[in-house]
RNA sequence: GUCCCGUUCGUCUAGAGGCCUAGGACACCAGCCUUUCACGUUGGCAGCACGGGUUCGAAUCCCGUACGGGACGCCA
């Protein structure tokens, strides 16, 4: 165990926090939480083209919503920058790196001769050892590290083990632009190394960087931190997550009324397992997560075992709760005003009233307000196919009978109405669920709802009895 | 194409040579519970990619093949 471990997140501001972020946040918070460490983060905006303000809002939101909270201020790659050259023409100054004038021009052209032979596509050094001063004139270079040769360059990956590359398969790679930003390679190790990392948890997809990172840590003099490469999340398809595949960021999840505790949940189990285990709380996740028990091999994204889990959670949250989130999920959602306002009031009180009832039958908080749809229904309803169904002639027949029995209810309530119910069952014959049915349609104006005698309950003797007859 | 990584039920996974007649969860199917739907519960279906080794013994170790994925930028 490290004395203090220091992780980072460190996202590119090119887009929303998609759900392979989200997890690769969440593996690096629990580790520091789990190690009693911190967990950085910094925005990587050194492609000032492509990054956006935007993004990072909605970056951060996306962390803030998932719950995960990380140490200072978030860092900011691109004000570093100066830095980042100085480390550059540190490294040419002790012979570790070289200015390169090769054009774009010479780059492509190396490219397509790599490609035609079979090659992998390298720069062929050829400013390597050239005098400087035979440089073209107008030219402006960039540096690219002077990468060793021959051997082996290796690394001891927390979740791949050993991994080693043959030298000779990479080529020297640029540290500086010819505009004299620095390049990702350069800024992530001099970045890490001046933040104190000491764990990088990230996609697998890095892992070739991780060879270059560690050539680049090695020229200079700097101990390389602990990496651990996770795999990636792919789509139900089983190809790489993109946005044609629903590579959704975060901020869709809760506009489809997940949970965050729930997400957290589904996101650390893929890839990683605490024995047959599946439902954690956030305090288990601390305490049980281990690099160690993080698989090598990808995972795929299903919505199905998601939603499950989220039906747990809803089930196991507290009422006010889930109306704290379902009006914040309300906010983030098109069209989300108006039930926003249908929540205030007496709206609110009965939505909350028949939490219990519903949060049973949800598995998602819009599947939730769906079924709370009758709750804000102005009468008379509008009954659906299948309610519509329930109320033929003879259920209408049936349907008379029990508002002439509730009609004689005075103290209205749960007990009250199923008891009265239940003796028009007895006198009667009918089985109860002849009387039910009719009863949810004429109420709901669908076919299944919570407990008939719970919405009785909670729509009150007037109103109750107003749609009833509204049925006859 | 080159390099790197992977491959256990449809999906997520347990499994560190005998505890495996391969376990759990989701999904699916059937039964029970029941005023509907859910929940819960009982049972069922279903998997070690393939071929060679090593070993008394292999899902587990080694090699190869196939398939999948990732990376090959003056993007991150």
């Amino acid at each position: 165990m490290h004395p203090s471990v220091v992780t980072r997140f460190a996202p590119s501001p090119t887009g929303f926090l998609h759900i392979g972020g989200g997890r690769t946040a969440l593996f690096n918070w629990l580790y520091a939480k789990r190690h009693g460490g911190k967990m950085l983060l910094r925005i990587e905006d050194t492609d000032r083209e492509r990054s956006t303000p935007e993004a990072i809002e909605a970056i951060i939101d996306g962390l803030k919503w998932l719950g995960l909270t990380w140490d200072g201020e978030p860092i900011h790659q691109f004000a570093r920058a100066a830095r980042h050259a100085e480390v550059a023409r540190d490294l040419v100054a002790r012979g570790h790196a070289y200015f390169c004038y090769a054009t774009q021009e010479e780059l492509t052209e190396m490219r397509e001769k790599a490609r035609a032979e079979g090659k992998p596509m390298r720069y062929d050094g050829r400013w390597r050892d050239r005098d400087p001063a035979t440089a073209p004139p107008g030219v402006k270079p960039v540096i690219r590290l002077r990468a060793p040769v021959e051997g082996e360059t290796m690394i001891e990956d927390m979740v791949q083990g050993k991994v080693t590359w043959s030298n000779s398969d990479l080529d020297d790679l640029v540290l500086l632009r010819s505009d004299g930003t620095p390049t990702y390679m350069l800024a992530v190790v001099a970045d890490d190394h001046d933040m104190g990392v000491t764990h990088i948890i990230r996609g697998d997809d890095h892992l070739t960087n991780a060879a270059r990172q560690t050539q680049i840590y090695q020229a200079c003099g700097w101990p390389a931190p602990n990496m651990a490469h996770i795999p990636l999340i792919h789509g139900p398809d089983g190809a790489k997550l993109s946005k044609r595949h629903g590579a959704l960021g975060v901020e869709a999840y809760r506009a489809m009324g997940y949970l965050p505790a729930a997400l957290r949940n589904y996101l650390v189990r893929l890839g990683w397992s605490h024995g047959d285990q599946e439902v954690f709380s956030t305090e288990e996740m601390v305490q049980f997560f281990d690099l160690k028990n993080v698989g090598r091999s990808a995972a795929r994204f299903d919505f199905a075992k998601l939603s499950n889990l989220n039906g747990i959670y809803m089930r196991q949250a507290d009422d006010r709760a889930l109306l704290a989130a379902i009006e914040e999920m309300l906010a983030h959602v098109e069209g989300g005003e108006a039930t926003l306002k249908a929540l205030q009031g007496e709206g609110r009180t009965r939505l909350l009233a028949m939490m219990p009832g519903l949060k049973e039958r949800a598995k998602t908080l819009v599947e939730l307000m769906d079924g709370a749809r009758f709750l804000f229904a102005k009468r008379p309803l509008t009954l659906d196919e299948k309610a519509a169904a329930l109320l033929d002639d003879d259920g209408r027949k049936r349907l008379a009978e029990v508002v002439a029995a509730l009609e004689a209810v005075s103290d209205w309530s749960v007990a009250s109405t199923e008891a009265a119910v239940r003796a028009l069952s007895e006198s009667t014959g009918a089985k109860l669920g002849q009387l039910a049915q009719p009863l949810r349609a004429a109420l709901t104006g669908q076919a299944t709802s919570p407990g008939i005698f719970d919405v009785l309950a909670v729509l009150g003797r007037e109103e109750s009895l107003g749609r009833l007859r509204d049925q006859l």
